[in-house]
Order: C-alpha cells, then sequence, then structure tokens
DNA sequence: ATATAAATGAGAATGATTATTATTTTTATT
DNA sequence: AATAAAAATAATAATCATTCTCATTTATAT
C-alpha cells in the first residue's frame, strides 16, 4: 500500500482550517513551556511550522524555508529542535510509508488525513464520532491518550485510471 | 511522539486472532494472482510473514526467519519481494515513526493498533464502529477505500512513571 | 560582565532502503 | 527433456533520511 505512494511533504492537500499566527511572544512561550533557550533559529522553525497552506511539513521543508532568511542553517539543527519539540509534545511527526516524517505543531483537536494511493493528494477530515470512539477504548483499558493518527488511504474519483482497482477482499 | 518510541518491530504485542497457515499450493496461488513467479525465496518469505504470533514484521524480522533454512537470502530480495506484494497490495506496510516499517499480509477484516509511547508495547484491537464510520466517509466522498490505518498512542498503566505525563491539550 | 550550560554549524556516521550488475532460475515453447 | 527469453537472485554499491561528534558561538542566570 504504503510503498506506491508519494512522500506526504510533496503533494498537494485541503486545509481543514487556517490557523490563526502567533505572535513572537506567543512562539517565546512555546520555548519557554519546553524548557529551552530562545533562538532565531528556532524561532524561524517555528514560525515555519506554522505556515499555510500546509500544515504538515517535512524537516526539508521547514529547511529550505527558514533558509530564506537564514542560509547558515542545517539540518542537524532542524531536527536536533524537532526532537525537542516532539518529546515535548508540542507537535506530532507523522510517517505515512516511504519517504521522509512530517511534523506539524499539535492544535485544540485531532485531525485525520485521506490519502489517494495513486494520486498522493492528502485531504485532512475530523470526526468527533471516530475520535470519541477511539477516547472511550483507551479510558476503558486505564491508559493515557497522548496522541491519534488515523489514516484512510484510497483511490480518489479523481484518478478514473485506478478507481477500478480492487478493494482489499 | 514518535521519536520517542522504540521500533515497532522490535517490541511485544498481543494478537487478536491466530491466522490459519497456508499450504504451498495457498502461497503459490498468491504469487500467480501477483503474477509473479515461483520461488523457493518467496514462499520462505511468505509463510514467514504468515506465521505468528506477532503478524506485523520487519524486512529483519523476515530476513532472520528465512536465513535459517535458507542462508543466502539478502535484504535486497526481501525489500523487492515485499514492494511487489505491497504494490499488488497483498501486504500492508505499516511506519509507526522512528525504526523499519512493518508489514503483513492482508486479512478479510481491518484492524488497528494501541501503542505505548513510554514503554513500546503494541496492542492490536478492532472496532466495528470505527470501521464503518471510516468506510461511510470515504463512500460519501465517491472514494473507494483501499486501506485504513488507526493508531492509538498512549501511556499505559504498566508505565507508572510516565503515566502523569500531561496529554494534549 | 561573566561563567556555565545549551545551541549551532559542518561534516562524518549510521541505519534503512533502493539500484546495479553479473549470475542463476523459472517457465513457456520446442 | 532441451532451450531460449524473461525474471529473479546475491552481492555489493549507492542513496536517502536521520543522528552523532565536536569545535565554536550564544543565551541566560548570577
Amino acid at each position: 500500500m504504503k510503498a506506491s505512494q508519494l512522500p506526504l511533504g510533496s503533494q498537494q492537500d485541503v486545509l481543514i482550517e487556517p490557523r490563526k499566527s502567533l505572535t513572537d511572544e506567543g512562539l517565546k512561550d512555546i520555548l519557554k513551556k519546553c524548557g529551552l533557550k530562545i533562538t532565531e533559529q528556532r524561532i524561524a522553525i517555528l514560525k515555519a511550522l506554522n505556515s499555510g497552506p500546509r500544515y504538515h511539513k517535512t524537516a526539508q521543508d521547514i529547511l529550505d524555508e527558514v533558509k530564506k532568511t537564514k542560509p547558515s542553517l542545517g539540518f542537524a539543527t532542524v531536527y536536533r529542535f524537532l526532537k525537542k519539540l516532539t518529546q515535548a509534545q508540542m507537535i506530532s511527526e507523522i510517517s505515512m510509508g516511504a519517504g521522509s516524517s512530517c511534523y506539524e505543531l499539535k492544535s485544540n483537536q485531532f485531525h485525520y488525513h485521506i490519502a489517494c494511493v495513486s494520486c498522493g493528494k492528502i485531504v485532512e477530515f475530523k470526526n468527533k464520532l471516530v475520535e470519541n470512539t477511539l477516547q472511550e477504548i483507551v479510558s476503558g483499558k486505564n491508559y493515557k491518550m497522548q496522541n491519534q493518527v488515523v489514516e484512510i488511504y484510497v483511490t480518489c474519483d479523481q484518478c478514473p485510471k485506478t478507481s477500478n482497482k480492487k478493494s482489499i477482499e
């Protein structure tokens, strides 16, 4: 399934809701909350993470964006910071098969993805029934929810050549 | 979130239902259905994929298993064949963050995973309400379902040291 | 102002996966 | 059963994403 997909980061997709942009103060608060020092690089990386229209970004996406203003930035700094943000649960790491992982700032609601295995298009969606059902499942086991990942792989109606592929049995 | 997890393939987990073992004829039929030639290596790899108690396996898991009887097998053959099986939609590729992807033969029902971000334990589960809801979502958009991935990340009750981590907001 | 711990940048190292190529095997056809 | 053509294999090199190392710079608490 997934090996046939293009890497997530290179794809167009549809965003459910635009995010409000964060002030420099807001970005610094994020760093403080994580116990991290405030640097230009980190502010710039957070801004890149929070800029639309696509909110899940690869390390490469972020590097490309930030290098426009800070050409000396290196991959190591991006990955190091992304890992710290992940550990602090400020962002989610998403890996949908081949290619690089994507990262996105957590918002106050879970959202999910529909990806076409043929054209690579990704659509975000939300569903409270699914969200609540998953919450009940883990609550019933006395677990504590940390994150939910729901990905639906489809062949979409804009891919006529592939839409007659057999579904899984 | 995911960067803190151990690789999936190295973890213990709980299986929902044992799978029936396939005869050599059944395995050959799978290859024929995919339009692939029948070789000892492929039969052995399929057997390894279909053996319990854990049905999601890394390329390394498969290589280790098959090398017991065919020591000359190499990684390239494993990956090449897994990619063909994936393209033929006979198996699913699962990548839950860091480490290697896992592969599993598709069964007739979707199943999902709960993973503890602290200890790495993975539990499989099924839920018809979620499954049907996801099906309705894609049907409503005129898409054709190819696969569903539902992963819940938790801190589990056997991890007291981590169970008081704050949940995502 | 300064000491200390943390962060950065550059590049090397690692681990997973894919590509290359010469050799071997399968399978369809004599 | 022999054989030609296409496909598969094994070995290894190459690639890609990510992490590590270490010398230098920077942020922050005092």
